[in-house]
DNA sequence: ACCCAGGGTCATA
DNA sequence: TATGACCATGGG
């Protein structure tokens, strides 16, 4: 007994189940929602542990003060930088993130080349860089760089303990490394899959003790009660 | 006046 | 390996 259970019955694995009915649900997502490589970057580090409408008014400003560019960003004091940023919260040591991260992004050779080093060698460097953690990194390299990474978040867990496909505290990269094997190398599918999640624990899987009306809850039922009985 | 948000680092055991 | 403190703004 595995969770697959449900694939002979309804044709496609427990993920691939999921995320039909996320859509089915919740629509097409369209992320990242950036314009361009840098600002993919600078978001998924803003945004870490924040909502994100706090931070497109920290883009907006470092926008209309031409601080989009690693350059200006290194360029620029640090206070002025932290005021920039400051609506996306934590505004101190996120300046200092992304002073770090300019310092490793320019100080390639050539930044253009990162284009051909492999999703483990760009993983593996961006988790050196200081303030980017496991979450950071694989949105950068799903939504910067199109690789086939799938990111692990807070609602995912929530929303797949629940549905009881997975214990909720594992690893980060065990959870990572299942849905990867279950997806198969699908950056697309996987971006849009991530966004699915994220609308929907935002909208709808809400922290205990209640979640909101849900078209996953039979899923729900169906997945806790065959974990159990195991 | 709470709770929550698209995490990560560091100290400690 | 695994907890806990800390970082901080803004919306519900």
């Amino acid at each position: 007994m595995n969770k697959d259970t449900y694939r002979s019955r309804n044709g496609g694995s427990w993920v691939n189940r999921v995320y039909g009915a996320l859509r089915a649900q919740h629509g097409p997502q369209a992320w990242w929602p950036a314009e361009g490589r840098f600002e993919i970057m600078v978001g998924a580090i803003l945004t870490q542990n924040t909502a994100w409408s706090n931070v497109e008014k920290a883009i907006a400003n470092l926008k209309a003060a031409g601080m989009l560019d690693a350059g200006a960003i290194l360029q620029a004091p640090d206070d002025e930088l932290a005021q920039l940023i400051r609506p996306s919260g934590y505004f101190r040591i996120k300046a200092r993130r992304l002073r770090k991260f300019c310092e490793w992004y320019t100080g390639l050779r050539e930044y253009r080349n990162l284009r051909y080093w492999s999703t483990a060698k760009l993983r593996h460097a961006l988790l050196g860089v200081y303030g980017v953690g496991p979450e950071t990194a694989d949105d950068i390299l799903l939504y910067a760089f199109n690789r086939p990474v799938f990111v692990i978040d807070a609602y995912t867990r929530r929303i797949f303990a629940r549905l009881g496909l997975i214990g909720g505290a594992e690893p980060y990269d065990e959870i990572r490394a299942e849905f990867e094997r279950e997806l198969g190398r699908q950056p697309g599918r996987m971006g849009e899959y991530h966004a699915l999640i994220v609308q929907h624990g935002k909208l709808v899987c809400r922290p205990e003790p209640r979640c909101g009306a849900c078209d996953l809850r039979a899923m729900c039922r169906f997945y806790k009660a065959r974990r159990h009985s195991r």
